[in-house]
RNA sequence: GGUCCUGUGGCCGAGUGGCUAGGCAGAGCUCUGCAAAAGCUUCCACAGCGGUUCGAAUCCGCUCGGGACCUCCA
């Protein structure tokens, strides 16, 4: 069975078949480092690192590029007004590239929180000026942008006109025309210098107060933002390649505009399949600097937030994020992510006992029926993300199991219910799936020699205690512990186990 | 105004016309010195009204509600 997936470009899902395989290509938006990332900001970023990771594990050599957005407009909010007084002083000037230092560093260190895979490469956008002002200078040539007093606008309606006869309008992929788009009167910087409403900056000139500013031959200025995945998307995956990612908000004008840019210099639409995945929401509207209702990442792991009833950790987070479609909005709530937290703790730990269970692999099934429940639930994984990556059914067919596991684990079922060979498949798919394609890691405390030493003292103990019905002792030491965050728990077999919550 | 999406039980969410989604919460039972955890059982549903069909949460129409994009936006 094959993989497929929804592509935007055609409304439909769609078998995918790379254009090199076994080698494919993909492109997602990174952020703007301008400022703090957000819950919003997460999904994206989760959902492509699964199909990444997905696309690896069906064996394929993926080169995955993110970029940093880190060219434009760069004021850090209260600081702009200390810019303008001591605009002599150097060190108390807006730095822009420092915003960029702090912001990036931020992101990557969210990205790893959330056991994200680095991509095979993260251009940015100030690292590619000379790319994109070739770019720029090419579709001049072309005749389909125009330069008026130092910027350089695209010509939409030229385009849409030449290439509509070719099949590929402009507004193919959010499907909308032209005609349709609201006449509005926005207070845009230089909107007089466009011809037409529809026209967007290639290259915008840059006021003397505009601290961020290159060289071009059009004067000095700073590149429009649709035009840097443009350049860095061909030349690190070529003028074609498969899969082109972002958030379904930047499916217009963003990827629209994009599509137009690379058509007229390559010929080509860029990507073959677009992928978007949709909001997060909260109380139903999406999360968002307008609306006034972000999350910020570093909140979220804290619990420092009105909204937020308590922390929560990446991983709960990036559970949350797998348990719905990525098509779909998302609602946030404290509910549902307290759901998130104690639905996978339930399953990290019966993947946890189950993973450590040897298993012989001659063994056959004393129950069929189980064994052969298992093993489909086991073999539909590999179904439900062929189906344009269905992680929530994935997860549910895992809770299934961890049903079965811990029936194995309470002794309601036979450890030879199963054979070993579904028992090793079961193992081998668990861990493949949790860790390699969803990309979860165990969050407790760290394998710490001493730690674990002396809670083993302090198990013995209470054991000891409550040996001799001393079960003043051994409650308080498990009620002290549990106080420091430190559960036990009395295994059915005689033992003690702990966890750290 | 245009283009779309959407309305599932207390909450979050899968659902390809016929067969249990799943998780969290609630109730009961088992296990336990007591817990915790786990297991078993159980309650609660497809916005409303029509239509198509042997059969619809799933297709069509209407009504009502929610949302997104058209502007920087993941």
């Amino acid at each position: 069975m094959s993989l497929k997936v929804y592509n935007s470009l055609s409304r439909q899902k769609e078998i995918f078949t790379p254009i090199n395989a076994p080698y494919v290509g993909m492109y997602v938006c990174g952020p703007t480092v301008s400022g703090e990332s957000h819950l919003g900001h997460a999904r994206p970023f989760i959902t492509f690192d699964v199909i990444y990771r997905y696309l690896m594990y069906l064996g394929y050599k993926v080169r995955y590029v993110r970029n940093i957005t880190d060219a434009g407009h760069f004021e850090e909010e209260g600081r702009e007004a200390e810019d303008k007084i001591s605009k002599k002083a150097v060190l108390e000037k807006l730095e822009p590239m420092e915003l960029v230092q702090k912001y990036t560093n931020l992101y990557h260190w969210a990205m790893s929180r959330f056991n994200n895979l680095p991509p095979s490469i993260e251009p940015t956008a100030t690292g590619h000026i000379v790319e994109q002002i070739e770019m720029i200078k090419k579709i001049i040539a072309d005749g389909y942008a125009y330069e008026a007093n130092g910027s350089v606008y695209f010509d939409v309606d030229r385009y849409n006109t030449d290439f509509s006869k070719l099949g590929k309008p402009y507004g193919m992929l959010s499907g909308r025309n032209l005609e349709d788009q609201l006449d509005t009167t926005r207070e845009l910087d230089n909107q007089e210098e466009k011809r037409d409403k529809n026209d967007f900056a290639l290259w915008k000139s840059a006021p003397p107060e505009h601290i961020m500013r290159w060289n071009s031959p059009w004067g000095e200025g700073f590149p429009g933002w649709h035009i840097e995945c443009s350049a860095m998307s061909s030349k690190y995956l070529g003028e074609e390649f498969d899969i082109h990612g972002g958030g379904m908000d930047l499916q217009f004008p963003h990827h629209e505009c994009e599509i137009a840019q690379s058509t007229v210099c390559n010929h080509k639409t860029p990507a073959r399949y677009w992928l978007h995945n949709n909001m997060i929401t909260i109380q139903g509207k999406k999360m968002g600097k307008s609306y006034n209702n972000v999350i910020k990442l570093t909140e979220l792991f804290s619990g420092d937030s009105p909204i937020l009833e308590q922390a929560y950790s990446p991983m709960t987070i990036r559970f949350f994020i797998l348990q719905s479609h990525y098509r779909g909005t998302l609602d946030f709530s404290n509910e549902a992510l307290q759901a998130s937290e104690k639905a996978l703790k339930r399953l990290w730990e019966a993947y946890e006992w189950y993973s450590k269970q040897s298993i012989n692999e001659g063994s056959a099934a004393s129950d069929p029926g189980l064994n052969e429940k298992v093993q489909k639930l086991v073999t539909e994984f590999d179904e439900f993300m062929n189906d344009d990556f269905s992680t929530a059914k994935v997860l549910a067919n895992m809770f299934e199991l961890s049903s079965v596991i811990n029936s194995i684990k309470d002794k309601h079922i036979s450890e030879n219910a199963m054979s070993g060979q579904t028992a090793l498949l079961l193992q081998k798919q668990l861990k493949a799936y949790l860790e390699d394609v969803f990309g979860l890691i165990g969050e407790r405390a760290s394998d710490n020699g001493q730690l674990d030493g002396i809670l083993q003292l302090l198990i013995s103990i209470r054991k000891d205690a409550k040996s001799k019905k001393d079960f003043m002792t051994s409650d308080k030491i498990r009620n002290e512990l549990a106080a420091l965050g430190v559960q036990l728990k009395d295994e059915k077999d005689g033992g003690t186990s702990y966890n750290f919550n």
